[in-house]
DNA sequence: GAAAAAAACGAACGTTCGTACTATTTTGTA
DNA sequence: TACAAAATAGTACGAACGTTCGTTTTTTTC
């Protein structure tokens, strides 16, 4: 059982390298050296890189969901679920989960123009996300707490935009603002959507344009 | 003279390369290869892998500009102007002009968790693309096209955002409705600030929040 | 068209990459 | 505590990395 122990350190550690300087320039030897153990001991709990990459990128979305989707289920479903992950999302990267701001935003711009296992990997889990937030803005137009007009995945896909915006203002412009301008911008828009009626209406019923 | 055409032919090719594979993932072996040149050739044009990338980044940077800025400073100043740079870049990255997508958001989620002069280069070349925007957003507001309280900066952020949103969607999805729900975002946000008076107002004072 | 300058080449350097083997140590169990 | 199994280390490999160097070819200039 101290094999899975020892995983879990070096797969921790191989998620942190990662998220700053991509899958691809985590190398074997600079997270073994990193880890004070040898190489080929480290290679042998994974059989190849890509094995590794593989197991980098599940071990992040573990801490991902962990620390972002999983705070923001404790949210009542509708419009507060909907504002509690996109206010985690936020948070999560106020926090530092990663040491180089959001992993997945990182391995998403780096692997898009890439074949194989690793990017089909990244795909599944930002395809994951994505419908995760389309969920939470499905529920909270069946709650009738926005408008029911929205369509979940443009609404989805705007919120995504501005974390990746968040992402990018923060770790490469190094701007102070840019977190209260993406909580700004998403408060804003999830405000201008919301129905104020004191009356529940679930179930609401209406074909999306 | 043949130098600086040979320099061109290897940039450009370069530029492609780095969309796709990064700048990292950009070598001097393959790049020779591609274009059926000998390593130390190509090597003598810059002196270092390092001059190369930087290389690389303003060339980019000049096909951008050119691609997408320049065509849109056609437009009338004030909204048509803002306007029409964001669905010129829409327009970009429908063309293809990179064959990996956006250069700079791939560049830019690449090196921001390093140091060094190649990261200095690509935040330096999105800083004047944002002051770029903030300003066709000033203008705007100065014409009175647009709400006077209007803050560019927040403005300009989530414009960019949204940029970056359209190029995760189509490069790493392949989300066929990226372009449509970027632009549909842009449209509605810009239209919802524009100011419908028929009377101009040059010179609108008014600080923003 | 000869001489000078610039550009491209080919081979080799030391290093690091991922990976394959075998040996040694550590761990869990009878 | 002995023994089998699992985990880690050690060594070596071929390939590719960025880089250097001396030579050859091409281009420019007089």
């Amino acid at each position: 059982m101290k094999g899975e122990e020892t995983r879990q350190t070096i797969l921790d550690r191989a998620v942190n390298l990662a998220s700053t300087d991509g899958l691809e320039g985590l190398t074997i030897g600079r997270l073994a050296d990193d880890l004070q153990m040898s190489k080929s001991g480290l290679f042998a709990h994974f059989g190849s890189k890509e094995e590794l990459q593989l197991a980098t990128v599940e071990a992040a979305r573990q801490r991902f969901i962990e620390e972002v989707f999983r705070p923001a289920l404790a949210a009542e479903r509708g419009y507060p679920r909907l504002l509690a992950i996109a206010t985690s999302w936020i948070d999560y990267l106020r926090r530092g989960v990663f040491p180089g701001g959001c992993f997945f935003a990182a391995a998403s711009f780096e692997f898009d123009g890439r074949p194989g296992a690793v990017r089909d990997a990244i795909s599944a889990a930002m395809d994951d996300w994505i419908v995760a937030l389309e969920k939470a803005v499905r529920l909270a137009k069946e709650e009738g707490h926005i408008d029911p007009g929205v369509d979940p995945a443009q609404l989805a896909f705007e919120l995504n935009a501005l974390f990746f915006g968040a992402n990018f203002a923060m770790q490469l412009r190094h701007d102070s603002h840019a977190l209260d301008r993406a909580e700004k911008a998403i408060e804003a828009r999830l405000e201008a959507l919301r129905v104020k009626s004191s009356r529940r209406r679930p179930r609401a019923r209406r074909k999306i344009a």
